[in-house]
RNA sequence: GUGGAUGUAGCUCAGUCGGUAGAGCACCUGGUUGUGGUCCAGGAUGUCGCGGGUUCAAGUCCCGUCAUUCACCCCA
């Protein structure tokens, strides 16, 4: 028995299941380069500061879900808990915001939360974002709903909700705020909840449970307190996403569990992950840039769980198409065949053939076997009397026709059968 | 952090009333001296999660513990 195990919230990628997670990352990530989105990639840690301001010193993910680390020297790191904030940094660091808006940036990695782990939430995870900063326009927040919709789509997603809201500005969401304080105080909560009234209301309009839910019949929305500027840009984001022909329902409850959020939110969802609905989410967040310390750079952005999104395709049986299947196998008996037949298959190889080789010495049935698991559709047998003759056996693994060919014409010969 | 469920072969699981373990799949060997997928024959594989208790006897009953899992919470 193994004495390790992968840590607890965490799981290994193998194959065949690990190219699903490849397939996923290229379908979201191909259409954002493709729509002038740019790669980033940033450090897995950062200052424990830069999350404390960016996330959000109320919320979950900085309150109790975040893994730290104080190094030799003292810094505080913490391993990063969500995207947005370190790509920012980073574009703020290398200037990218002097140059031309919005900068239109892409990212896929890994990320951390300590949480308890449960179907589609682990302790380690991995997102597809992509980020556009420094433009106030809602054809900016249109197009990456467009793109992401657009993506799980292509994969083949069906039985997804986008789900939209705003959430107002500087100006209107503070009044707002006060007025569902006003509200929720009044109601029947505990005392945790009572405490998330005064730090962050708006997430009370989350809650799950049932017995809170009924009290929020009533609840003051957002939607009702929006400012004119925020109405008439929560419009035109509408209107685009429905000439773009891209679905969604209006949620007037729908909160994000970050602080950064301003105006367009929105979440997909999917409902074969048990608990764990959310397979994508975003939003515009208009304030961040001065929050780390920058100019006022208004951004607009999403992740996308690449875990979670596997999940849903899987709830739904869509079949991914497999990557690469090896086309060619090669099957040498003996020494010599095997120097022989070895530089045939870095031939194929170096044409751009799938092509693989018995090794480890197994014996014609062995060889054979492993050949026809490779999925590949021939097979090339070379054995002493193949080498007294110059000759190696091409065997069609589906027909079961086999041909001797010209040991140095094999690899033409592979290349017209394949092509 | 809170609550529920489950831990038996590589995988999926069965195991009756307590009598020291079984199936299917997968794997290996042979049937075929140099030929796979089908078929036939044979074979290997277990700290029954771990620790303790009850008992003549524990995979089975009891207690603890760890792990996994689902839900709350939170979010991708």
């Amino acid at each position: 028995m193994n004495t390790f195990s992968a840590p607890k919230g965490t799981y290994d990628l193998l194959p065949p299941q690990s190219a699903d997670f490849l397939a996923v990352r290229e379908a979201i990530s191909a259409p954002l380069r493709r729509a002038g989105y740019g790669y980033v990639e940033t450090p897995g840690f950062e200052q424990v500061e830069l999350f404390a301001r960016g996330v959000g010193e109320s919320t979950d993910i900085v309150t109790k879900e975040m893994y730290t680390l104080t190094t030799r020297g003292g810094d505080e790191l913490a391993l990063r808990p969500e995207g947005t904030a370190s790509v920012l940094r980073a574009a703020l660091q290398g200037s990218l915001h002097r140059g031309a808006l919005p900068v239109k940036l892409w990212y896929s990695g890994s990320y951390y939360r300590y949480e308890r782990p449960q179907a589609g939430r682990y302790r380690h995870f991995s997102q597809v974002g992509a980020e556009a900063l420094g433009a106030e326009d809602p054809a900016l927040d249109a197009e990456l709903i467009v793109l992401a919709a657009d993506a799980y789509r292509t994969l083949g997603l069906r039985e997804f909700t986008l789900l939209l809201n705003s959430l107002g500005d500087r100006e209107c969401r503070p009044v707002y705020r006060a007025a569902l304080q006003d509200f929720l105080r009044n109601l029947d909560l505990d005392e945790e909840t009572r405490a998330r009234i005064e730090i962050n209301p708006l997430r009370v309009l989350d809650d799950k449970r049932e017995s809170v839910q009924l009290q929020l019949a009533d609840a003051p929305l957002i939607r009702d307190h929006l400012c004119e500027g925020c109405k008439s840009y929560h419009e035109q984001v509408r209107e685009l996403l429905t000439a773009a022909g891209v679905e969604y329902r209006d949620d007037p409850r729908l909160v994000r569990g970050l602080d950064y959020y301003t105006r367009t939110t929105f979440e997909f969802v999917h409902g074969g992950l048990g608990s764990q609905s959310a397979i994508g989410g975003g939003g515009r967040y208009d304030g961040l840039a001065e929050m780390i310390g920058g100019p006022a750079l208004p951004s607009v952005g999403w992740a996308l769980g690449v875990d979670r999104t596997v999940l849903a395709l899987r709830a739904e049986g869509v079949e991914l198409p497999a990557g690469e299947t090896t086309e060619v196998y090669a099957v040498p008996l003996g020494e010599e065949a095997r120097r022989s037949l070895f530089s045939v298959v870095t031939e194929l190889r170096r044409a751009g053939v799938a092509a693989d080789f018995a090794y480890g010495g197994k014996g014609m049935k062995n060889a054979m076997k492993s050949a026809n698991r490779s999925g590949a559709r021939y097979a090339l047998v070379l054995g002493e009397r193949d080498l007294a003759e110059n000759v190696v056996q091409l065997k069609d693994l589906e027909s079961g026709e086999q041909t001797a060919v010209a040991l140095d014409s094999a690899v033409g010969q592979v290349l017209t059968k394949l092509r």
